[in-house]
DNA sequence: AGTTAATCGAGACGGTACGTCTTGTCTTGAC
DNA sequence: GTCAAGACAAGACGTACCGTCTCGATTAACT
C-alpha cells in the first residue's frame, strides 16, 4: 500500500566527510589554543576545507565548536550501575569533577563563557548535554525512589540543581578548587535531607 | 629623618574626569549593546576620548567593562540587619535572585563568561565582586554561629557555595528560572542541616 | 541500399534549446547590468541552467557574453546599397555612431574593455566581430574602386581604419561626443585624399 | 600682518611613505602579472601595508592601478622641439607609438579596457593622462599655426583625433600591428589636408 | 614667568579575522 | 551522454576592530 517515499532531493548530496574532518579539526584546535583562540580560518585551513563550505553548514565559529564538542564528548555519559542510587549518583559526580579538573573542564567552561553573550549557543549547550546528562541524574534518583532508597516527595529538579551547581560554581568561578572532598561533602548533604535512615550513605563511596 | 615620601611625580596629574567618562560610557554601552558588542573603539568614541588613552589606563576591553561593571555594582552590596543571621542571608539572596533577573544579571554573566576564556578578568572579578560578597555573607554568618543559631562546626566556604551556587547555576546555565520559590527553597535546605533546633528558619522570611 | 551514415552518438544528444536559451539569458542580463555585474550564476539561474553545462559549452563568461553579443548582433551587419561607395560607407558610418551611443555602445565597449585583459576574447570579437564589418567595409569599398569613384592606388585596410578609428576612439576614450557632424567630418576628410575629382562627395549624404 | 594659516590637522600625519611604496609595488605588479591578476591583497603583501590603509586611500584596484600608472608614466609626456610643428607632432606619433610596442602599451589598454566598465576610471585616466597628451599636442599645433605652416581654419580637437585615434584604434584591437610605417602614412595624410602647400612634409621627418 | 614633562585628542598604521562572493570542478540521479 | 541541482575548494573581496604609533596642544607642578 503505502509506498516508502523517502525522496532524495537533486543534487550533489552533502558529503558526511566534511562534517567529520570539519569537527574534528575544530576540536582539536578547540584543545589546542582554546576557544577564543578559535578561528574559522584555521578549522578551514586545518579540515582543507573551503570558508564558504563551513558557512553552509554551521552559522557561526561558536555553532561549529559546539557541535564539535557535542560530537566528542556526549556519547561519553554513562553512570555507573550498582544496586544503590545514591552510590551511583555520588560516583558520577566524583568522575564528572574528575574530568571538570582536565580539557573537558576547560572546554565546558569556554562554551558556557560563549553562551553568556550568545543565547543560541547557550541553547544548543543546554539542550544538547546538559538536559541529557539531567535526565540520566534524574533517572537514577526515580530508581533510588523506587527502591525506597530516597523519599517520594523531592522536587527532582532542584536536587539535581543541589548536586550539581556546586561543582558547576566551583569549576566556573574558580575561586576555590573543585576537590573530590568538596563533591563527597555536597552529595552526602544534598541526599541527607532526602534519603530515608538505614540506607546506604554516599561517604561510603570510594573511588 | 624620614621624609614625606607623598611625592607627585612631575608632568601633567592624570584628568580623573577622563576614569569617569569612560567607566560612564562603558556602562551605556554595556547596557544598551551587552559585552560582546562592545569595543574599544565605541566607547572612545562616546566618552569623547581617544583609544591611546584607553589603553594606557586599561589594558583591554574586558578590564574597562569589569572596572565599569565595579564602579557602578559594587558599592550596592549591602546586608539587612536583623537579629537573624539565617533570615538576613537569606533576604539578601532574594534581593540578589531579583537583581539577576534585571540588567545587572546579564552583565554578570557576560563577564563570567568572558572570564571563561581570560583568566586574568576572571580573578578581577572574583576579588573585586565575589570574594567581597562571600566576605559580607560570612561575616553574617559568623554572627549566626556566635549567637548560637548556627553549628559551630560548618565549614562556611561549603555552606556559602550551598547557598549561592545554585543561584549562579540557573543564572548562568538558565536550564530553569530563578524563582523566589527556588531560592527559599535552597535556603531552606542549606540551613537545615546547619542550624540548631527552635531557631527562626528561613522559610519564615518575607521580603 | 546507401544507409544514412550520420551515426549519432550515444546518450542523450545536446540539446539546441540550451545554447538559446544561455544567450538569451545572457544577452538580457547584459543589458540589464552590464558586463561587470554579469555572473555565470546569474546567467544559470535566469537561463535554468546548470553552471557545469555552462561550462561545458563555455569556457568563461567572457565567452558566453561575447557569444551572446555574436547571435544578437551580427546578424544586423547590413550596408546600404547606390550607387556611391562613398554615400554607402557613409551613412553606415552614421548608422554606426547611432548604434553605438545606444545599449550596442554600451556591450562593445564592455567586450572591447574585457579583451585588454584577454587576449583570447579579443581575438574572438576581432574574427567574429570586427573582420566582418572591416570585410564588408572593404567590398563597397572595392565597387568605389571599380567604379572609378575612389583611386586605385589606395591601401584599404588603411583607409578602413582612417574611417572608424576616430568612432572607436570617441566610443572607448569618451573625450568627446559621437556627433554625426563629427562622423561625416570624419568621412569628408578620408576620402577627401582618396577620391577623384567631379565625383560625388560624401557630404551630400542624407540619413 | 596677515600670517599664514596653513593650520596641519590633528591626528598622525599622514605617511607620505605608504604611498610611495603602494605605488611602486602597484606598478611592479602591474607589468608582472598585469591589471586582470593585480590584487588589493597583492599590492599590501608586496607593499608591507595593510588592507585597511589601502582602502583608506584609494577605493579600489582600479584607482591604485590608475595612480600608479600615472605616477610613473605621465611625467614623461615630452614633446621634441624643432622650428616645424608637424615634424614635432609626428616625432611625436612615432614615440608613443614605440612606447604602446612595449610596457606601456600593455598597462595603457588595460587601464582604457577597465574604463570601459568603470565611469569613474575612465574618467581619471582621461583628465589625468589623455587630457594632458592632447593639450601638449594642441600647444604645438598651435604654434604650426602662428608660423603659418598650418591653416587657421583647423578643428584642432578633430586634428588631434584623426592624428591619435588610429594609433589607440591599432593598440585597442590589435587587428594589424602598430608600425612606423602606418604611424607615418596617418600622420602624412591628417596632415595633409591641413597643412599650406611649399611648407615642410611629415614625411621627411626621420627619428 | 618659564620650564618641564606627562596627559590628552585625533587619527594613521600594520595586522588579523570576519562573512560574502564568484569561479570553476565535481557528484549524483533523472532523462 | 546530457542535463539540473547543488556541494565543494580556492581565494579575493571590502569591513571592522585590534593595539601601537606619531603628532600637536594642553596642563600643572616645579623651578
Amino acid at each position: 500500500m503505502a509506498q516508502a517515499p523517502v525522496k532524495r532531493p537533486p543534487g550533489r548530496p552533502r558529503s558526511d566527510a566534511v562534517r567529520t574532518v570539519v569537527l574534528k579539526a575544530a576540536n582539536d584546535l578547540l584543545e589546542e589554543v582554546g576557544f577564543a583562540k578559535l578561528t574559522m580560518e584555521g578549522i578551514a585551513a586545518k579540515a582543507g576545507v573551503s570558508k564558504a563550505t563551513l558557512y553552509r553548514w554551521w552559522p557561526s565559529k561558536g555553532a561549529v565548536a559546539m557541535d564539535a564538542f557535542m560530537a566528542a564528548t556526549v556519547p561519553r555519559i554513562t553512570f555507573p550501575q550498582t544496586d544503590s542510587a545514591v552510590a551511583d549518583v555520588t560516583a558520577q559526580m566524583l568522575l564528572l569533577a574528575q574530568a571538570y579538573r582536565g580539557v573537558t573542564g576547560r572546554l565546558v567552561r569556554e562554551l558556557i563563557g560563549l553562551g553568556q553573550s550568545d543565547p543560541e549557543m547557550l541553547k544548543t549547550f543546554i539542550s544538547g548535554y546538559l538536559v541529557p546528562r539531567r535526565g540520566a541524574t534524574k533517572e537514577v534518583l526515580r530508581r533510588g525512589i523506587a527502591s525506597g532508597e530516597i523519599r517520594t516527595d523531592v522536587d527532582l529538579e532542584i536536587l539535581v540543581d543541589s548536586l550539581y551547581a556546586p561543582i558547576f560554581h566551583r569549576l566556573l568561578l574558580q575561586h576555590l578548587p573543585l576537590e573530590d572532598a568538596f563533591v563527597l561533602h555536597i552529595a552526602s548533604q544534598a541526599f541527607s535531607t532526602v534519603t530515608l535512615s538505614g540506607k546506604n550513605t554516599p561517604v561510603s563511596v570510594r573511588l
